[in-house]
DNA sequence: TTGAAAGCGCTACCAT
DNA sequence: ATGGTAGCGCTTTCAA
């Protein structure tokens, strides 16, 4: 690997014209220019990022960490993330917490020996006090929602108040919740959303929420126990996408019609809520949208080296599918 | 952030006396050793990473480059890899090419500057020798298979075969078979699989082998068309689990019962075959043992500066789930 | 317009 | 056992 010493041998001229020309700062006569640029041209020359990282305190690299890769939601947000930075000239760290606090935190260690300049958070098991400690320029996407950290989100109380009434509207008597983990924002939200319609209701007692954790599995050994207790269930509103899939695939299994039966409704519009058969009703989040302006925020963060936290509130869309009546 | 020297000064020590303890290396005195020791706690001390890497010319970091995060084969893959990695100090860089020859090639040139340890490969859109000038340590998984490079894969052909006889085995008459990619590697394997198994049969035709892109919707018209042309066809080997799961939505939209009137079987044993309704039957390749293997043979490579390229084929499982005959 | 040299934070060599 | 210092590859002052 040549250095800029080579170069700058090679073009006769010192490292600080190479520099230059590099940089394309300072003044430097258009021979010499040529020169420098033939020579980095012949020995196939690149700049060593870590040396110009220890000068310039800057490593244009960016850190995203996801509580679970495995959960589709992640992937398309990282994707999006991923693209917008790059376009930006960052690379991006992808970063799995695997739901552990510990993995998290030592995350956040070495993003501050490796010096990453900025980080982006969709997980959720640290306090966004303890991870303030760090000092890093930080957006927070989807999971945790706090006032005092620049943050998007989608809305979610919303989004729970359309699926809930969609499903009242299109027909279904009873509607139950599957909901997420208490400790998770967005489950809730959705699950506010969700009570705040059928509350009102005279059918309506907390039994008909259930609590689910926001995987395939839960969900269907929630789906299965919930109908055997109120077999007068005729909706339900699963906390997201994943969970709507199990409750699917449970009421297969036992048999049930959708949405002759029983509706199904689910949260986050995540591809795989088309790939299956009959495909999910869902209340899609812009998904894409949400990682791209989040990558904006974190960019503008460390470049305007702003402290100013702002937050946006994405409006989500209900996309009608199979699983519903119409 | 505080530096070795401020280290060095509230020790009332020299930074090389301080650099010996961070590293263990070399004599220290118990007595400076504490005191130092004691700075570093009370600075809240971390190493500058990017100034060891400089003097080291190692970064701890390895790349991931993948063709599709999108496609849940990989993030599987990913995380075993990543939590690997991380057991021997590694962090893991993992880069989308999102199928786009640019982008892989954009991206080893970033590894080149950035100066990452090693990459492990699961895309193919470029060739081993463009990868190879390089010069980077690299180990290739899944995909692309070479034999002058390290690699870790399953046995494809084998899966193949298997899948195509159990199929047979279970009662199926006429076996379809919609493959992968003609670019891709593993495709091309699991087609040779399939045709080796039916190409005895009086019953088979290369009609009977159509050409998916290893996602869901062309599976999907795939299907139809194949079932419209061929109604004889009573089994269906779908090149990877994405495809198989087309496969079902298929049938299902033309009223098919599976596996009564169809069976179906696909490759992979991402998680989304067990999601599904019903389950659908598959050669599991061992992901995570694959993700697992290929980031210890980085490693070792990284590690040992050896050139020695290690070749490391897999065996794949049938996994008789529901979407065929007992 | 150009080059010499200091310095980014760290490690390792060479004295002592 | 300890400290001074050169040097990793780069950028930026400062002088010329």
């Amino acid at each position: 690997m040549s250095t800029i010493k080579d170069v700058a041998n090679k073009a006769r001229v010192s490292v600080a014209t190479v520099s230059r020309v590099l940089n394309d700062k300072g003044y430097v006569s258009l021979d010499k220019k040529r020169r420098v640029q033939q020579a980095i041209k012949v020995l196939n020359y690149k700049p060593n990022e870590i040396a110009r990282s220890l000068f310039n305190k800057k490593t244009d690299t960016v850190a995203l960490i996801v509580p679970d890769i495995t959960n589709p939601f992640f992937p398309e947000l990282a994707k999006a993330i991923e693209e917008t930075l790059n376009t930006f000239g960052y690379t991006l760290m992808l970063c799995n917490a695997n739901e552990s606090p510990e993995k998290e935190q030592e995350y956040l260690n070495v993003f501050k020996s490796k010096h990453v300049d900025g980080v982006i958070l969709a997980s959720d098991t640290l306090s966004i006090e303890n991870i303030k400690r760090f000092k890093l320029p930080l957006v927070v996407i989807d999971r945790s929602v706090r006032k005092n950290v620049s943050s998007v989100f989608s809305d979610n109380v919303d989004g729970a108040r359309q699926a809930t009434r969609f499903l009242l509207k299109t027909g279904c008597k009873v509607v139950a919740h599957i909901r997420g983990p208490k400790h998770v924002i967005t489950a809730n939200e959705r699950y506010k959303g969700y009570v705040e319609v059928v509350k009102p209701k005279c059918w309506f007692h907390e039994d008909l929420v259930v609590m689910g954790n926001y995987d395939m599995k839960t969900a269907v050994s929630a789906t299965i126990s919930l109908l055997n207790k109120f077999p007068e269930i005729d909706g339900i509103f699963a906390g997201n996408d994943i969970m709507g899939v199990g409750v699917i695939k449970a009421l297969h299994q036992m048999g049930k019609r959708i949405p002759e039966d029983i509706s199904v409704i689910g949260f986050d519009g995540i591809g795989l809520s088309e790939m299956i058969y009959p495909e999910l009703t869902t209340i899609a989040q812009p998904i894409y949208k949400m990682g791209s302006i989040g990558a904006r925020m974190l960019i503008e963060k460390i470049e305007r080296e702003t402290e100013k936290e702002t937050w946006n509130k994405l409006p989500v869309q209900l996309v009608k599918r199979s699983t519903t009546n119409t």
